[in-house]
RNA sequence: GGGCGCGUAGCUCAGCGGUAGAGCACUACGUUGACAUCGUAGUGGUCACAGGUUCGAUCCCUGUCGCGCCCA
């Protein structure tokens, strides 16, 4: 049955990879030779909610040609899919349906229940890229899929962090973080977006205490006085003026003489009531810019970051102004009192972090507002008492139309910087809360230097100098997310009971109801911060806790440990055990609760530990021993951040060794305008409609050819289109083949060696394309690797190979033309295999030999076969010499308007040996391409246009059909061209200088072209003079 | 402000010491034994600008101007 006339992608391709799948062509190890080195890619493992994009269409296919290539070469090969948990993300993913489907949200059903809803939603949903991946043809080994909750992965993980943690790698404490009011978690300063927004900068008066005054001095900068003045206050400038009820301080630059007089005095934050107002020293510090604003800078340590660090080197408390969801606190005391404790703390007395928490500064009229609420409120209400800065202003009267002055508060409106969470889309606000962090710093050096010395390469280059950078400035990483979903951090906390001074009075080994009574009445115990332990699981942690509970007086030592949900119920169950034991005396129901830390870790602590913990860690597997350290890591720039340098760091701080030899950094897909694809702007790709409209090899082999190293892609389906063009080319030149009878009768195995130059040409051809696409993937240049490829099977085996065996098939050489064409094409389809895998397998089968293949292409031998074993340099000369007299002559031609159609006698005017050869060996070929019907020779006739090849001279007799003025300008074109090139040449080769310092071979070169270009030169004035005969 | 990168044909981009290439687009012609998702031929470039190094610079160095991205 005859080939269709195009490859039905749609219908094949699911086809195909079910094959694949069937005959587990993917699995790992598949097709390795014996004792074959292991070749092992690591997926980035997309969210668990995500669906394909452009993005992960091009970074997949990149990985899954370099594991096709591996795979067909023999290497024993694991591509390791899998996919990421995801924390904040499937928990919105599953919050969202949950409202969509009117079901109680998470708080209500609480957290177990809600987990169940979010593996349900896994279970129906999470598959999803799964089979897109499949889509696109990736050749991953899905047996063993992997999941960042998994149960495996789960133990790897807080194994990581128990250990990390006995290590002193990671610790608890209060920082300054980066808050999501949305999801109310912490996220890392990775995952917020700084984007400039139109601010405001407010300008206020913060009055000196007890109405103190001082000369306020501005110099220019020669030094000449420009404004003197005795203030009572000194001017702040804020983008953020709701924070100034939280100020701890005023700072400026100690080398800032306009404020000199007035450091280490008092002054009052100008909000709130009056009669309550807060004193706050006035500082020095480096941070504050003398030429920013006002030069003093207010210092709210809790709310901002420049702030913080200000507020740590100086001792200047840190007061919270707003709960979880950024509105500001209605919690504690009024404010009058927690005010009078803040004025206490300026006047040295000493407090505890966790009771600076607890203070709350907000006003009580300001309590429970929005924080943007709060910025108008407080604005509004400094401004009506006269403590903004005023500047004047003249407008012109409206009724008059005179200039009138009047003044009105300084409010600048500029552009500010404004933190962004890259999925909730609100405002990130720096919040002081107990985070877990991992001290980078101590397991950062072994991955900066794992890249110096070259044990991880990254490509390309630039790439390493944004990776160091980066490490070299590291920042503590906080890894802890008040979210439900995701690896539940392992530590549990216990009451501290020592604390509190709890004791057993008379040392009798009993609790008496006076001991009871001032754990139970006084609550003593909910003062002190908790005791925590941690471990991998409950069993563990009461180990830990046994040892504290032996130093407790009896009988409260031998009391169990019991786990509860949180602090509150771990002092309400304590309060009812020793109630109960006030009663009974009986100890065996004493309990000591215990509760779990409720925080789960950044989803990127867990992807940080990919490699090994897909490959069994801690079990020392056989994949383990094999496959690890893995070979490459492709990946996107974009989290080179994120994703490779924690890899780094965490896999050198587990297991000692890098988890790649090799990353890849390819670039961003964009639109065809080069904008980033985003859906708000609607210029998003889908790589599966894509895929639908132009098959998914058409997709892969353009982002393949459009990968150069380090340069963004900008997608357009012209380009795709024109690919998918490319496969229906190869495709046809099968179906050619298939109706020649190529695949026909049996096939010699092996390389076959045919008699005819061009059979011989093309094989030689067919040697070089496979150098160039091992030398170019080797490089990890895949753009390479496809244009040489384009270039191969387009521009030398359809344009010229198959047109050439045309006429070889009515000949003697018909047999070996039909071996040769067969190899070749089998050839094209090994070599496009691991960029376009469906086309190719569909052809290698369509095309099998009556016996069959012994194999599937996926699983084809990769040929070695080298240009110095096959190429025939007499072949290849002559062939290069047919293909440009064709040219030559079609060029001709159509310059001289020939009809296509019309066969023309031509005329040899001289030959040497080389070309007459040339010519008899290959006549009817020339003939047919060029249309030439016959040869004769003869002195050149008159009306006749010339064809200068090397070594020969050729016309073509158009006696009154050449217009000898267009045949004058075609040869005088030509011959100006030659005489600029010819001119250049010899300038070069008279120049002394680049004879005596230029390589021999460029010298050489260079004469071998000024020969040549003479020789050409010639023959066309020879013509030349011929046509002015005839004018 | 700091860092990285990019300015090459109308467009998108390769090339990165030996005087410029591809694809698309465009123009003309064309159904020749697979392919109109095609064929043949052609038009099109001071390789951003200015210096420098070199026998020779699109390529290396310095500066200028534009444009991106990342980090403050």
């Amino acid at each position: 049955m005859p080939m269709e006339k195009t490859f039905n992608a749609a219908e094949a391709e699911p086809r195909l990879y079910a094959e694949w799948e069937r005959v587990g062509a993917f699995r790992a190890g598949a097709n390795a030779k014996p004792n074959a080195d292991p070749f092992c890619i690591m997926i980035p493992p997309p969210n668990v909610t995500g669906s394909l994009h452009m993005g992960h269409a091009f970074n997949n296919t990149l990985q899954d040609i370099l594991v096709r290539w591996h795979r067909m070469r023999g290497f024993d090969t694991l591509w390791q899919p899998g996919q990421d948990h995801a924390g904040i993300a499937t928990q919105m993913v599953v919050e969202r349906e949950l409202a969509k489907s009117q079901q109680p949200g998470r708080r209500e059903m609480g957290r177990e229940a809600f987990l169940d809803k979010v593996w349900e939603w896994k279970e129906q949903s999470g598959g999803t890229i799964i089979n897109q991946l499949k889509r696109l043809g990736a050749s991953c080994d899905w047996d063993r899929n992997a999941f960042t909750m998994d149960a495996h992965f789960q133990q790897a993980v807080i194994k990581v962090f128990v250990d990390l943690y006995h290590k002193g790698l990671i610790y608890r404490g209060k920082r300054l973080v980066n808050w999501d009011p949305h999801f109310e978690t912490a996220i890392s300063d990775l995952e917020v977006e700084n984007t400039e927004v139109a601010g405001h900068m407010w300008h206020f008066k913060y009055p000196l205490a007890g109405g103190e005054t001082y000369e306020y001095v501005e110099r220019d900068a020669e030094g000449e006085v420009t404004l003197r003045e005795v203030r009572d206050y000194i001017s702040i400038a804020t983008t953020r003026p709701e924070t100034m009820l939280g100020d701890g301080a005023v700072a400026v630059h100690p080398s800032d003489a306009r404020y000199a007089p007035i450091v280490g005095k008092l002054c009052e934050i100008p909000v709130g009531p009056k009669e309550h107002r807060r004193l706050i020293p006035i500082i020095t510090d480096e941070y504050p810019d003398a030429a920013f604003g006002s030069g003093a800078v207010k210092i709210t340590g809790a709310h901002d970051f420049n702030d913080y660090g200000v507020a740590k080197r100086n001792g200047i408390p840190c007061y919270r102004l707003m709960d979880t969801r950024a509105t500001l606190r209605a919690d504690g005391a009024p404010y009058a009192e927690e005010a009078a404790k803040a004025q206490a703390i300026v006047e040295g007395k000493a407090f505890t972090e966790a009771e600076i928490d607890a203070i709350n500064l907000v006003p009580d009229a300001y309590r429970g507002l929005d924080r943007f609420e709060a910025r108008k409120a407080v604005v509004a209400d400094i401004t009506a008492e006269g403590l903004a800065v005023m500047v004047p202003v003249t407008t012109p009267d409206p009724e008059t139309g005179e200039p009138v002055t009047s003044h009105v508060p300084y409010v600048e409106n500029k552009p500010i910087m404004q933190p962004f969470g890259d999925r909730s889309k609100v405002v990130i606000e720096p919040m002081l809360t107990d985070q877990w962090f991992v001290d980078t710093a101590k397991i950062v050096q072994p991955a900066i230097d794992a890249v110096r010395d070259g044990r991880t390469v990254i490509l390309p280059e630039q790439h390493e100098k944004v990776y160091f950078h980066w490490l070299e400035n590291i920042e503590p990483w906080c890894i802890s997310r008040q979210l439900w979903w995701g690896h539940q951090i392992p530590v549990w906390y216990g009451l501290d009971l020592f604390q509190t001074g709890f004791a057993d009075d008379e040392g009798d080994n009993a609790l008496d109801e006076v001991e009871i009574f001032r754990l139970l009445n006084e609550g003593a115990f909910n003062h002190g911060d908790p005791r925590h332990h941690c471990a991998a699981d409950l069993d563990a942690v009461c180990e830990a806790f046994k040892a504290y509970l032996a130093a407790l007086p009896a009988p409260l030592h031998a009391a169990r440990v019991v786990e509860v949900a949180d602090q509150h119920a771990a002092i309400e169950a304590l309060a009812t055990c020793l109630a109960e034991y006030n009663l009974s005396q009986d100890p065996t129901h004493l309990v000591y609760p215990v509760w779990r830390d409720p925080d789960v870790l950044d989803t990127w602590f867990s992807s940080g530990l990919w490699p090994i913990g897909t490959l069994g860690w801690p079990t020392d597997t056989p994949e383990l021993e094999r496959y690890f350290p893995t070979s490459t890591l492709i990946t996107g720039f974009d989290i080179i951040f994120f994703w490779v340098a924690r890899m780094m760091m965490m896999q050198l701080a587990v297991v000692d060794q890098v988890p790649f030899r090799t990353v890849y950094v390819h670039a961003l897909v964009r639109d065809e305008k080069g904008k980033k694809m985003s859906k708000s702007l609607g210029n998003v790709l889908d790589p599966l409609e894509l895929i639908d409209e132009y098959g998914a090899d058409a997709v892969r082999f353009t982002v393949t050819a459009m990968a150069a190293m380090g340069r963004d892609l900008k997608l357009s389906t012209a380009r795709i289109a024109g690919y998918r063009n490319f496969t229906t080319k190869i495709w046809n030149a099968t179906r050619f083949a298939e109706m020649n009878g190529v695949f026909i009768g049996p096939r010699p195995t092996g390389i076959p060696q045919p008699r005819h130059t061009v059979n011989r040409w093309i094989i030689g051809e067919t040697a070089r394309v496979r150098e160039a696409v091992d030398e170019a993937l080797a490089g990890y240049r895949f753009n390479d690797a496809a244009n040489a490829l384009y270039a191969f099977v387009w521009g030398k085996v359809c344009d010229w190979y198959v047109e050439f065996a045309k006429p070889l098939f009515d000949g003697e050489d018909a047999e070996e033309t039909r071996d040769t064409m067969a190899w070749v094409l089998d050839q094209c389809y090994i070599l496009c295999h691991p960029i376009m895998p469906f086309l190719t397998e569909e052809l290698w089968e369509l095309t099998a030999p009556p016996i069959g293949r012994a194999k599937p292409l996926v699983h084809a031998d990769w040929p070695t076969y080298r240009a110095s074993g096959l190429l025939d340099p007499a072949a290849d000369r002559e062939m290069t010499w047919v293909i440009s007299l064709i040219e030559e002559i079609r060029s001709a031609r159509s310059q001289m308007h020939v009809p296509v159609g019309l066969r023309l006698p031509m005329v040899l005017v001289e030959a040497d040996g080389a070309a007459r050869t040339a010519w008899q060996r290959n006549e009817s070929l020339i003939q047919r391409l060029a249309r030439i019907d016959s040869l004769t020779e003869a002195a050149a006739p008159k009306g006749a246009i010339t064809i200068a090849a090397e070594g020969a001279t050729f016309a073509l007799p158009l006696d009154g059909v050449i217009d000898v003025a267009e045949e004058q300008a075609r040869l005088t074109k030509a011959l100006e061209k030659l005489e600029k090139d010819l001119n250049g040449l010899r300038s070069r080769l008279d120049n002394p200088k680049f004879v005596a310092s230029a390589p021999e071979e460029i010298v050489e070169e260079n004469r071998e072209k000024l020969a040549l270009g003479d020789e050409e030169a010639g023959k066309i004035r020879t013509a030349l003079a011929r046509l002015a005969d005839m004018g």
